[in-house]
DNA sequence: TGTATGATCGCCT
DNA sequence: GGCGATCATACAG
């Protein structure tokens, strides 16, 4: 059986969810050159039951069980978009859950989206952050190393956190959110 | 610093 | 018909 790689900017997308999670953080994420540093992510896996993907493929998050190194960009609470980044092999269903940027790039035109922001909140939590990069339904599905989308490799491995993922009500006991140690644009410190 | 609540709607049972 | 992988605001201590 042969297993099909998928590497961008140093990460291997067809590595399990809490592997590439970790892998992210620390490298640069921007969408039409607006963005920053990863400093949070949560991995989701269809063999625990807070993934959108436990229950199998639906309408919603079907590019989860796409190719790895794709976007699925889904509505949260009919108010919010949340981008995550599939991962593992076609069919599987897991991804990464994006959290929190170090906002770096064109600061000023997330502020402008995000309106008065002082920059500590522009990219901290899932939300925020695509309204800050003006992530929506229409990025769903997308591949991530064409444009709009744009990664890149981190300098070097940084100290990373790990936790409990925030805002779930299953599968309370995996630590499967990470975060750049330390990092005062995170969504939540760590303990 | 923490807890509660409303907004809002697509998806899934 | 119920319920979120959320956020901003409004309180209380």
């Amino acid at each position: 059986m042969v297993r099909m790689t998928s590497f961008l900017a140093g990460i291997d997308f067809s590595a399990p969810a809490h592997a590439v999670a970790q892998q992210l953080i620390g490298v640069t994420l921007l969408v039409d050159g607006v963005g920053g540093i990863i400093v949070e992510t949560e991995a989701y896996d269809r063999s625990e039951a807070a993934a959108h993907s436990f229950n199998g493929i639906t309408p919603r998050n079907f590019s989860m069980f796409g190719p790895p190194g794709r976007s699925y960009v889904y509505r949260s609470h009919g108010l919010h978009w949340c981008l995550n980044f599939a991962c593992r092999e076609e069919g599987h269903g897991a991804g990464v859950l994006l959290r929190a940027l170090e906002p770096t790039a064109a600061l000023a035109v997330m502020r402008a989206r995000r309106g008065l922001d002082d920059g500590r909140l522009l990219c901290a939590g899932p939300g925020r952050l695509c309204q800050a990069l003006a992530v929506t339904r229409a990025h769903n599905n997308l591949p991530l190393d064409a444009p709009p989308f744009q990664l890149i490799a981190r300098p070097h491995a940084p100290q990373v956190a790990s936790g409990a993922r925030i805002g779930i009500s299953k599968a309370l006991e995996l630590p499967w959110r990470f975060g750049l140690a330390g990092s005062r644009f995170l969504s939540k410190p760590f303990r």
